[in-house]
DNA sequence: GCGACAG
DNA sequence: ATCTTGTCGC
């Protein structure tokens, strides 16, 4: 079931590929009416934090709050951030009495080298609807959407289409959105905005602030 | 070789 | 991600 996380560099883009071809970029699930936000954060003294956050949508009212504490076996290496934080995140998870049907991540999906960020990796191993919001750009070119919330313009990259630059609040940067697995990029899209009051989407800014204060 | 590089 | 206070602006 669950693959070997302590692989080289070389060993883990070729996991990657392998488990791309199995992610779904269609709509593939029922009525939405429980979401869930992630975020890990880590110390300097080698530990990693993760948080798991289930709301109740639209409403956003908390269901649900986990988090954990384990040492980083993984170092933070740029396209492989899943190697690094998906066994924190797999382990917070476990401790869900009662599972989201669509999470956030903070980060990736598949705006990605191989196309499996960590959304889409940890989409695919938890077999729930993810998306990827991150708060920079890891690779692709697009032009700057307009200041108004709601634009956004498409990333590109290799002559693909792969995620995209959301407007998220008037005024600030654009966050990059993509889709983790099990859902499109125009859903992925639109659920984002559903959840964003600021710049970042709802549970995974309050999955941050969580973590900012659960230890 | 040079620049870029989620968190 | 982390190191870190005040400060500029809506």
């Amino acid at each position: 079931m669950e693959h070997d996380w302590n692989i080289d560099y070389k060993q883990a883009v070729k996991l990657q590929k392998k488990l791309a071809a199995k992610v779904l970029l269609e709509d593939s699930f029922g009525h939405i009416h429980r979401i869930g936000g992630v975020d890990v954060k880590a110390s300097r003294d080698g530990y990693l934090y993760c948080a798991v956050l289930v709301f109740t949508f639209p409403q956003l009212e908390i269901l649900q709050k986990q988090a954990i504490k384990r040492k980083a076996a993984y170092p933070y290496i740029p396209g492989l951030l899943s190697f690094r934080e998906g066994p924190a995140v797999l382990q917070c998870f476990e401790r869900l009495k009662t599972r989201p049907q669509l999470v956030f991540f903070d980060g990736n999906g598949f705006m990605h080298p191989r196309r499996l960020g960590l959304a889409s990796h940890m989409g695919l191993l938890l077999d729930l609807p993810s998306i990827g919001v991150a708060k920079s750009k890891l690779l692709g070119q697009f032009r700057e959407p307009k200041n108004q919330k709601g634009s956004y313009t498409l990333v590109k990259d290799a002559g693909q289409v792969i995620g995209a630059a959301l407007r998220s609040r008037e005024g600030t940067k654009p966050v990059f959105v993509s889709s983790g697995h099990r859902i499109c990029l125009q859903s992925a899209i639109k659920f984002t905005l559903n959840v964003s009051q600021y710049r970042i989407c709802e549970p995974t800014r309050q999955a941050h602030n969580f973590l900012a204060k659960a230890f």
